[in-house]
DNA sequence: CATCTCATCCCATGCTATCCCATTAACACC
DNA sequence: GGTGTTAATGGGATAGCATGGGATGAGATG
Protein backbone atom coordinates (compact mmCIF):
# COMPACT_ATOMS: atom_id res chain seq x y z
CA UNK A 1 0.00 0.00 0.00
CA UNK A 2 1.13 3.59 -0.54
CA UNK A 3 1.89 5.53 2.42
CA UNK A 4 1.74 9.08 2.66
CA UNK A 5 5.65 10.74 3.90
CA UNK A 6 7.31 13.65 3.80
CA UNK A 7 5.81 16.80 4.77
CA UNK A 8 4.57 19.40 2.11
CA UNK A 9 3.91 23.25 2.26
CA UNK A 10 0.83 24.86 -0.01
CA UNK A 11 -0.63 27.89 -0.19
CA UNK A 12 -3.90 28.45 -0.01
CA UNK A 13 -5.69 30.26 -3.01
CA UNK A 14 -8.25 33.52 -1.86
CA UNK A 15 -11.26 30.76 -3.30
CA UNK A 16 -9.73 28.40 -0.41
CA UNK A 17 -8.49 25.97 -2.71
CA UNK A 18 -4.79 24.41 -1.39
CA UNK A 19 -3.26 21.60 -3.96
CA UNK A 20 -2.91 17.75 -2.47
CA UNK A 21 0.83 16.58 -2.97
CA UNK A 22 1.09 15.13 -5.83
CA UNK A 23 2.65 12.07 -4.16
CA UNK A 24 -0.24 11.70 -1.99
CA UNK A 25 -2.75 11.77 -4.59
CA UNK A 26 -0.65 8.90 -6.26
CA UNK A 27 -1.13 7.56 -2.29
CA UNK A 28 -4.99 7.58 -2.36
CA UNK A 29 -5.56 6.82 -6.49
CA UNK A 30 -6.40 3.47 -5.34
CA UNK A 31 -9.47 4.79 -4.03
CA UNK A 32 -12.62 5.00 -5.38
CA UNK A 33 -12.96 8.25 -4.13
CA UNK A 34 -10.86 11.21 -6.83
CA UNK A 35 -10.14 13.04 -3.32
CA UNK A 36 -9.42 13.14 0.48
CA UNK A 37 -11.51 12.65 3.48
CA UNK A 38 -10.62 15.50 6.48
CA UNK A 39 -11.47 15.85 9.97
CA UNK A 40 -10.61 17.55 12.63
CA UNK A 41 -7.98 16.07 15.87
CA UNK A 42 -9.70 15.28 18.76
CA UNK A 43 -6.26 15.87 20.68
CA UNK A 44 -4.27 18.96 18.31
CA UNK A 45 -4.55 21.95 16.78
CA UNK A 46 -4.72 20.22 12.63
CA UNK A 47 -6.82 18.55 10.76
CA UNK A 48 -6.86 14.84 10.33
CA UNK A 49 -6.57 13.16 6.43
CA UNK A 50 -7.19 10.55 4.78
CA UNK A 51 -8.49 8.23 1.66
CA UNK A 52 -12.40 7.01 1.53
CA UNK A 53 -10.81 3.56 2.35
CA UNK A 54 -9.23 4.46 5.58
CA UNK A 55 -12.79 5.55 6.40
CA UNK A 56 -14.69 2.17 5.16
CA UNK A 57 -12.19 0.75 7.21
CA UNK A 58 -13.05 2.27 10.38
CA UNK A 59 -16.56 1.50 9.45
CA UNK A 60 -16.05 -2.13 9.31
CA UNK A 61 -14.33 -1.96 12.55
CA UNK A 62 -17.22 -0.18 13.91
CA UNK A 63 -19.25 -2.77 13.05
CA UNK A 64 -17.74 -5.62 15.40
CA UNK A 65 -19.32 -4.71 18.23
CA UNK A 66 -17.55 -6.95 20.63
CA UNK A 67 -14.79 -4.73 19.46
CA UNK A 68 -16.22 -1.80 19.52
CA UNK A 69 -16.61 0.05 23.40
CA UNK A 70 -19.47 2.80 24.01
CA UNK A 71 -16.81 5.01 23.99
CA UNK A 72 -15.19 3.86 21.06
CA UNK A 73 -18.55 3.91 19.05
CA UNK A 74 -18.84 7.28 19.97
CA UNK A 75 -15.56 8.24 19.00
CA UNK A 76 -15.75 6.85 15.66
CA UNK A 77 -19.43 8.08 15.03
CA UNK A 78 -17.94 11.33 15.65
CA UNK A 79 -15.65 11.39 13.10
CA UNK A 80 -17.77 9.90 10.92
CA UNK A 81 -19.87 13.08 11.76
CA UNK A 82 -17.03 15.38 11.43
CA UNK A 83 -15.52 13.85 8.24
CA UNK A 84 -15.78 15.69 4.96
CA UNK A 85 -15.18 14.52 1.42
CA UNK A 86 -13.13 16.91 -0.27
CA UNK A 87 -12.70 16.16 -3.88
CA UNK A 88 -10.05 17.42 -5.77
CA UNK A 89 -10.58 19.33 -9.11
CA UNK A 90 -8.70 18.32 -11.96
CA UNK A 91 -5.57 20.02 -10.91
CA UNK A 92 -5.58 18.62 -7.56
CA UNK A 93 -6.49 21.15 -5.75
CA UNK A 94 -9.13 20.60 -2.78
CA UNK A 95 -11.22 23.47 -0.66
CA UNK A 96 -10.52 23.31 2.58
CA UNK A 97 -13.95 24.28 4.85
CA UNK A 98 -14.17 27.19 7.08
CA UNK A 99 -14.18 25.91 10.00
CA UNK A 100 -12.24 23.32 9.69
CA UNK A 101 -9.46 25.47 8.43
CA UNK A 102 -10.39 27.55 11.83
CA UNK A 103 -9.86 24.90 13.63
CA UNK A 104 -6.32 24.43 12.55
CA UNK A 105 -5.41 27.96 12.39
CA UNK A 106 -4.83 27.79 9.03
CA UNK A 107 -4.89 31.05 7.25
CA UNK A 108 -3.15 31.41 4.22
CA UNK A 109 -0.31 27.88 3.79
CA UNK A 110 -0.83 24.71 5.08
CA UNK A 111 1.51 21.96 5.78
CA UNK A 112 0.83 18.44 4.44
CA UNK A 113 2.21 16.16 7.10
CA UNK A 114 1.89 12.19 5.99
CA UNK A 115 1.89 9.94 8.69
CA UNK A 116 2.01 6.73 6.56
CA UNK A 117 -1.45 5.71 6.84
CA UNK A 118 -3.01 8.57 7.32
CA UNK A 119 -1.75 12.10 7.31
CA UNK A 120 -2.33 15.51 8.81
CA UNK A 121 -2.79 18.96 7.98
CA UNK A 122 -1.25 22.19 10.03
CA UNK A 123 -0.27 25.45 9.98
CA UNK A 124 3.06 25.75 8.74
CA UNK A 125 4.83 27.03 11.87
CA UNK A 126 2.40 25.27 14.15
CA UNK A 127 4.10 22.29 13.33
CA UNK A 128 7.44 23.25 13.20
CA UNK A 129 7.07 24.07 16.39
CA UNK A 130 5.04 20.55 17.59
CA UNK A 131 7.70 18.55 15.27
CA UNK A 132 10.58 20.27 17.30
CA UNK A 133 9.10 19.12 20.70
CA UNK A 134 8.61 15.45 19.67
CA UNK A 135 12.08 15.40 18.00
CA UNK A 136 13.33 16.81 21.45
CA UNK A 137 11.70 14.67 23.25
CA UNK A 138 12.94 11.16 21.03
CA UNK A 139 16.47 12.38 21.79
CA UNK A 140 16.28 12.30 25.02
CA UNK A 141 13.69 9.21 25.76
CA UNK A 142 15.34 6.70 22.95
CA UNK A 143 12.24 5.08 21.86
CA UNK A 144 12.41 2.36 19.67
CA UNK A 145 9.74 1.10 16.81
CA UNK A 146 8.24 -2.55 16.77
CA UNK A 147 8.19 -4.22 13.64
CA UNK A 148 5.49 -6.71 12.43
CA UNK A 149 6.76 -9.71 10.70
CA UNK A 150 5.69 -9.45 6.80
CA UNK A 151 2.61 -11.11 6.46
CA UNK A 152 2.87 -13.05 2.98
CA UNK A 153 3.61 -11.51 0.11
CA UNK A 154 4.83 -8.32 -0.58
CA UNK A 155 3.50 -4.86 1.65
CA UNK B 1 -19.79 1.17 -0.25
CA UNK B 2 -20.70 4.37 0.16
CA UNK B 3 -20.48 6.23 3.43
CA UNK B 4 -22.83 8.80 4.88
CA UNK B 5 -20.25 11.56 6.33
CA UNK B 6 -20.19 14.55 7.95
CA UNK B 7 -22.87 16.97 8.90
CA UNK B 8 -26.02 19.30 6.73
CA UNK B 9 -27.58 21.68 7.93
CA UNK B 10 -30.75 22.48 6.13
CA UNK B 11 -33.43 24.57 6.44
CA UNK B 12 -37.77 22.98 6.69
CA UNK B 13 -39.60 25.41 4.40
CA UNK B 14 -43.23 26.45 4.89
CA UNK B 15 -44.50 23.09 3.14
CA UNK B 16 -42.12 21.30 5.73
CA UNK B 17 -39.77 20.08 3.05
CA UNK B 18 -36.24 19.45 3.54
CA UNK B 19 -33.11 19.17 0.83
CA UNK B 20 -31.32 15.74 1.58
CA UNK B 21 -27.79 16.50 1.32
CA UNK B 22 -26.27 16.07 -2.55
CA UNK B 23 -23.77 13.11 -0.92
CA UNK B 24 -26.24 11.77 1.21
CA UNK B 25 -28.44 10.94 -1.80
CA UNK B 26 -25.31 10.27 -4.00
CA UNK B 27 -24.56 7.31 -1.32
CA UNK B 28 -28.33 6.33 -1.30
CA UNK B 29 -28.06 6.16 -5.36
CA UNK B 30 -27.29 2.61 -5.91
CA UNK B 31 -30.21 1.62 -3.69
CA UNK B 32 -33.93 0.85 -5.56
CA UNK B 33 -35.74 3.19 -3.17
CA UNK B 34 -35.45 6.92 -4.35
CA UNK B 35 -35.79 8.35 -1.17
CA UNK B 36 -34.95 7.84 2.81
CA UNK B 37 -35.86 5.29 5.39
CA UNK B 38 -36.72 6.71 9.02
CA UNK B 39 -37.76 6.34 12.52
CA UNK B 40 -37.33 7.79 15.83
CA UNK B 41 -34.64 6.62 17.68
CA UNK B 42 -34.98 4.94 20.68
CA UNK B 43 -32.36 6.62 22.79
CA UNK B 44 -32.13 10.01 22.08
CA UNK B 45 -34.26 12.88 20.39
CA UNK B 46 -33.42 12.39 16.98
CA UNK B 47 -34.44 10.96 13.86
CA UNK B 48 -32.59 7.75 12.46
CA UNK B 49 -32.06 7.71 8.83
CA UNK B 50 -30.75 5.00 6.32
CA UNK B 51 -31.53 3.74 2.95
CA UNK B 52 -33.74 0.90 1.80
CA UNK B 53 -31.30 -1.41 1.71
CA UNK B 54 -29.93 -1.06 4.90
CA UNK B 55 -34.10 -2.23 6.29
CA UNK B 56 -32.90 -5.09 4.12
CA UNK B 57 -29.93 -6.32 5.88
CA UNK B 58 -31.69 -5.23 8.85
CA UNK B 59 -34.79 -7.92 8.02
CA UNK B 60 -31.69 -10.50 7.13
CA UNK B 61 -30.27 -10.05 10.75
CA UNK B 62 -26.92 -10.48 8.80
CA UNK B 63 -23.81 -8.74 8.40
CA UNK B 64 -24.70 -5.67 10.13
CA UNK B 65 -26.57 -7.38 13.31
CA UNK B 66 -24.79 -10.32 13.65
CA UNK B 67 -24.26 -9.36 17.52
CA UNK B 68 -28.00 -8.82 18.02
CA UNK B 69 -29.57 -11.00 20.60
CA UNK B 70 -33.20 -11.69 20.77
CA UNK B 71 -34.09 -8.47 22.85
CA UNK B 72 -32.48 -6.65 19.86
CA UNK B 73 -34.26 -9.03 17.42
CA UNK B 74 -37.26 -6.94 18.96
CA UNK B 75 -35.92 -3.70 18.64
CA UNK B 76 -35.63 -4.44 14.64
CA UNK B 77 -39.21 -5.15 14.77
CA UNK B 78 -40.29 -2.23 16.41
CA UNK B 79 -38.02 -0.16 14.11
CA UNK B 80 -39.31 -1.77 10.96
CA UNK B 81 -43.38 -0.30 12.74
CA UNK B 82 -42.20 3.08 13.22
CA UNK B 83 -40.09 3.31 9.76
CA UNK B 84 -41.11 5.32 7.46
CA UNK B 85 -40.29 5.37 3.87
CA UNK B 86 -39.62 9.27 2.34
CA UNK B 87 -39.00 9.40 -1.26
CA UNK B 88 -37.42 12.76 -2.88
CA UNK B 89 -39.29 15.05 -5.24
CA UNK B 90 -37.60 15.62 -8.40
CA UNK B 91 -35.24 18.39 -6.57
CA UNK B 92 -34.16 15.93 -3.81
CA UNK B 93 -36.26 16.94 -0.99
CA UNK B 94 -38.45 15.06 1.34
CA UNK B 95 -41.22 15.55 3.55
CA UNK B 96 -40.28 14.80 7.31
CA UNK B 97 -43.71 13.94 9.03
CA UNK B 98 -45.19 16.26 11.97
CA UNK B 99 -45.08 13.12 14.34
CA UNK B 100 -41.20 12.50 13.74
CA UNK B 101 -39.91 15.81 13.87
CA UNK B 102 -41.83 16.62 17.39
CA UNK B 103 -39.90 13.66 18.57
CA UNK B 104 -36.66 15.29 17.49
CA UNK B 105 -37.82 18.58 18.40
CA UNK B 106 -37.25 20.45 14.99
CA UNK B 107 -38.75 23.48 13.61
CA UNK B 108 -37.00 24.84 11.04
CA UNK B 109 -33.93 23.62 10.62
CA UNK B 110 -32.59 20.42 11.04
CA UNK B 111 -29.11 18.35 11.08
CA UNK B 112 -28.27 15.60 8.80
CA UNK B 113 -25.53 14.06 10.52
CA UNK B 114 -23.54 11.40 9.13
CA UNK B 115 -22.65 7.76 11.24
CA UNK B 116 -21.15 6.03 8.27
CA UNK B 117 -23.76 2.99 7.18
CA UNK B 118 -26.45 5.35 8.63
CA UNK B 119 -27.35 9.12 9.38
CA UNK B 120 -29.41 10.87 11.71
CA UNK B 121 -31.42 14.05 11.80
CA UNK B 122 -31.34 16.37 14.63
CA UNK B 123 -32.39 19.73 15.74
CA UNK B 124 -29.34 21.88 14.91
CA UNK B 125 -28.68 23.26 18.21
CA UNK B 126 -29.46 19.84 20.11
CA UNK B 127 -26.81 18.23 18.07
CA UNK B 128 -24.21 20.72 18.86
CA UNK B 129 -24.39 19.99 22.41
CA UNK B 130 -24.58 16.37 22.14
CA UNK B 131 -21.13 16.45 19.65
CA UNK B 132 -19.59 18.83 22.71
CA UNK B 133 -20.18 16.69 25.17
CA UNK B 134 -18.60 13.71 23.24
CA UNK B 135 -15.67 15.46 22.05
CA UNK B 136 -15.04 16.11 25.65
CA UNK B 137 -15.42 12.88 26.89
CA UNK B 138 -13.00 12.08 24.01
CA UNK B 139 -10.17 14.19 25.39
CA UNK B 140 -10.20 12.89 28.67
CA UNK B 141 -10.50 9.50 28.18
CA UNK B 142 -8.89 9.23 24.91
CA UNK B 143 -9.99 5.92 24.10
CA UNK B 144 -8.49 4.13 20.60
CA UNK B 145 -10.24 2.88 17.83
CA UNK B 146 -8.94 -0.61 16.52
CA UNK B 147 -8.86 -0.69 12.50
CA UNK B 148 -9.84 -3.91 11.01
CA UNK B 149 -6.47 -4.61 8.75
CA UNK B 150 -7.07 -4.50 4.91
CA UNK B 151 -9.34 -6.57 3.48
CA UNK B 152 -7.80 -7.24 0.53
CA UNK B 153 -3.85 -6.78 0.12
CA UNK B 154 -1.46 -6.24 2.12
CA UNK B 155 -1.46 -3.46 5.01
C1' DC C 1 -71.39 15.07 -7.24
C1' DA C 2 -68.99 19.34 -5.97
C1' DT C 3 -65.44 21.23 -3.44
C1' DC C 4 -61.57 21.37 -0.40
C1' DT C 5 -57.09 20.05 1.07
C1' DC C 6 -52.80 18.26 0.61
C1' DA C 7 -49.04 16.35 -1.91
C1' DT C 8 -46.30 16.35 -5.89
C1' DC C 9 -44.40 18.44 -9.84
C1' DC C 10 -42.45 22.25 -12.35
C1' DC C 11 -40.13 26.55 -12.88
C1' DA C 12 -37.28 30.30 -11.06
C1' DT C 13 -33.31 32.24 -8.31
C1' DG C 14 -29.03 33.20 -5.70
C1' DC C 15 -24.99 31.42 -4.14
C1' DT C 16 -21.07 28.59 -4.25
C1' DA C 17 -18.24 25.12 -5.90
C1' DT C 18 -16.41 23.17 -9.88
C1' DC C 19 -14.43 23.15 -14.41
C1' DC C 20 -11.40 24.90 -17.85
C1' DC C 21 -7.67 27.61 -19.53
C1' DA C 22 -3.41 30.22 -18.72
C1' DT C 23 0.95 31.10 -16.21
C1' DT C 24 4.80 30.25 -13.42
C1' DA C 25 8.25 27.45 -11.33
C1' DA C 26 10.97 23.43 -10.52
C1' DC C 27 13.07 19.42 -11.86
C1' DA C 28 14.80 15.88 -15.05
C1' DC C 29 16.58 14.45 -19.07
C1' DC C 30 19.16 14.90 -23.15
C1' DG D 1 23.26 24.31 -20.94
C1' DG D 2 18.92 23.78 -23.36
C1' DT D 3 14.55 21.75 -23.56
C1' DG D 4 10.60 18.99 -22.19
C1' DT D 5 7.58 17.59 -18.56
C1' DT D 6 5.15 17.80 -14.28
C1' DA D 7 3.51 20.33 -10.28
C1' DA D 8 1.62 24.37 -8.10
C1' DT D 9 -0.97 28.62 -8.67
C1' DG D 10 -4.34 32.27 -10.47
C1' DG D 11 -8.67 33.77 -12.50
C1' DG D 12 -12.98 33.75 -15.57
C1' DA D 13 -16.93 31.01 -16.82
C1' DT D 14 -20.22 27.46 -15.83
C1' DA D 15 -23.00 24.08 -13.53
C1' DG D 16 -24.91 22.16 -9.36
C1' DC D 17 -27.21 22.67 -5.09
C1' DA D 18 -30.28 24.55 -1.64
C1' DT D 19 -34.39 27.14 -1.58
C1' DG D 20 -38.89 29.55 -2.65
C1' DG D 21 -43.35 29.68 -4.74
C1' DG D 22 -47.08 28.69 -8.24
C1' DA D 23 -49.76 25.06 -10.62
C1' DT D 24 -51.75 20.60 -11.13
C1' DG D 25 -53.82 16.34 -9.79
C1' DA D 26 -55.46 12.82 -6.45
C1' DG D 27 -57.88 11.68 -2.58
C1' DA D 28 -60.87 13.18 1.24
C1' DT D 29 -65.02 15.34 2.85
C1' DG D 30 -69.39 17.26 2.82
Amino acid sequence: MALFLSTFVNRIDKKGRTSVPATFRAALAAGAFPGIVAYRSFTSACIEGCGMDFMERLSDGAQAFDAFSDEQENLAALIFADARQLPWDPEGRVSLPEDILAHAGITESVAFVGKGQTFQIWQPDAYKAVEADIRAKALTSRPTLPLRPKPVAGA
